[in-house]
DNA sequence: ACCGACGGGACGCCCCGTTGCT
DNA sequence: AGCAACGGGGCGTCCCGTCGGT
């Protein structure tokens, strides 16, 4: 049997567990339903993940991978010495799409915050606090300029965007539409903008400068 | 056995699910646990709640019933005819420390979320749209004044305050402390005030006016 | 459920285990069908035994007290002075009827020598030497009468009894009527007779004398 | 690979199968255990044997066929005509060196009978009534001198000195020494003659007279 | 109310024998 | 011949929810 075939095998289980973890949910998928979904036996379950919940691991730590991956690319944006506003919104917009993409794995994720609690927290944070330093930066350049409201926490402003972009999927349901997110992403961002700064989006100076 | 002691076994048996659903979490938690930490015996578990997934149930509805008091507590607040900003504030105040007061209780409420889809989402929407309809309410008689920006779709910037709330819990790890939480609630609230609003709080006019 | 009916749920287990064992064997009964035939679900069969090999253990057990029960009822028999023959002869004839009526159990207690080293050779030992006792003791009070043959080894001569007794089973898979046990007994008494005593059976001495 | 290499793989195999089979039992070794053991990988083993049981059936054929060997050379003591009671000696002694040099396969000749009904019997029973014929034919000869006790059954009594030879064994645990076993062998063969002859073992006559 | 046996069913483990690939 | 993934299937554990007896 090829890597390729051992690799596929692995992917082809990742992928039904992540169907079935949404629907009927983690508990009631069963080891044997992921198999059969699988096009595979139990055992060969067994053979490549040790447990249920490292199947659930191998999603939740390949879904915050992407996070990591966001932040690398904003990194290579902010050197295109756009405007604030700009780079938020596009941060805003990258983190949506990327949840949405994965919105099937919301379920998934919320048990793997219970039943691993410390295995989750740490990937967990490594990927949340990638894109918090992110923002932060952007922050700490805009104080800078002199446009932050003087009453506001920053800490506060940040998280609070980031329970926004959370918040956004369960309860307004956005379809995949790309025109959709940008709508949804610019108005998470003028929000947010309006809360931290003094000035208008339009006359927001570059990240560089 | 009287009514009364009937309406402690039931309250003690809740209590100590309470406790094992926060820690070891909703799965680890057995029912002979649950029965043992309630001084009971597993068979009394059984003779007041159909299931286990009832008690998390009766544990749901007992705190998202403690939403619907906070929304009939602001529609008497309402009636003093205080400032916007002030009425905001307090709103913020109530939702914080009733989350605050009932933090151990998030992970069965994420829990129950899972695997009772139907009947959370009803009385969770339930809760949810008895401050949202306060708050929408505020939004309503603020546009009459011509304060709020004309960019801001005033339904994300709700969802953004709930989500905001949420999240701050698990984020900053709130104590119970009360003027940490008047804090919190001051910083949400002026995120909250600047992002939909073009004036400053201090002029923030009456709700009834 | 009283009492008596835990007994019979035990009972009926373990007598359907013990069919079992016999047929298809103790390695192709699945617990799974120990417990079909017993009328009771497999958790159950776990709730009254630790494992498959301690249904084993009880079956040999239950066998192997039957052996001191034998032994039990020669010391009586050995008070009514009867003659030595007869007393060898009624020694053979209880043993091999036990056996027989337990011809099913060989298969079973063949395995339970394989593995359960320990506790078989414990168990088997106990209720052999309650047998092996009596006959010693025959055959010391024989000594006195200077009747067994000089060239004779006794422990040898107690052995072979035994492993006649045991092997006659196998060989000539007796019928469980009265009258062939009978004659098997007496003709094995006889192999006994003539192999350790000099003289003929009929001018045997009275065990007591 | 050369065909003598490959016999001496199977050799090694079964060498090591053999040990195994013996300590920790048939059931307890592994397929891999005997694999490592005989210093091949697992899929070697499968190359050679079918099944683990055909391993257990290869050792338990060889073993069987050193009994066809010990027949045949009584068939040439017979020419030699010796006296019965040497007769007799000879072939215990044989067969009991036999068993003590294969002492350790016995565990797998009991397992042997349980779990290869068919295969075992055929087997055990030709080797078996190799040595049973043997014995007859003395027993036959025997007759004709008029020395045979009337009431002594000689099936009974080929029986029983099978079961001693067996039993022995296990019993008393002879060990390898050629002197212990010639001992044991005379004892059995004295107590298998008195049984059944009238007359002194000195004065035993010719086989072939 | 309490107790304990019970049916049910998933889990993780272990080992067998098979099958392609190297 | 060696290797490793795989299908298959039994074992023992665990917990749930039920039920009858005390």
């Amino acid at each position: 049997m090829s890597i390729d075939e051992q690799l596929m095998t692995k992917r082809r289980i990742l992928s039904a567990a992540r169907r079935l973890f949404h629907s009927p949910g983690y508990q009631n998928a069963r080891v044997v339903d992921i198999a059969t979904a699988a096009g595979v036996s139990r055992a060969t379950v067994y053979n490549h993940f040790v447990d249920k919940e490292a199947i659930l691991r191998a999603l939740v730590e390949d879904y915050l991978s992407g996070y990591a991956r966001i932040s690398e690319s904003m990194v290579e944006a902010a050197d295109r010495d756009e405007s604030i506003f700009a780079v938020l919104l596009r941060m805003v917009e990258d983190a949506l799409a990327w949840r949405v993409a994965n919105a099937d794995l919301r379920p998934a994720i919320e048990i793997a915050r219970q039943i691993l609690p410390d295995a989750h927290t740490a990937a967990n944070r490594a990927a949340d606090d990638a894109l918090r330093k992110q923002l932060a930066d952007v922050h700490r350049r805009s104080v800078k300029h002199g446009i932050v409201r003087p009453d506001i926490d920053l800490n506060y402003a940040a998280t609070a965007l980031y329970s926004m972009i959370e918040a956004v999927l369960s309860s307004f349901d956005v379809g995949s539409s790309e025109a959709e997110i940008k709508a949804v992403a610019e108005q998470l961002t003028l929000l947010q903008w309006y809360a931290v700064y003094t000035i208008s989006p339009e006359v927001a100076p570059n990240l560089g400068s």
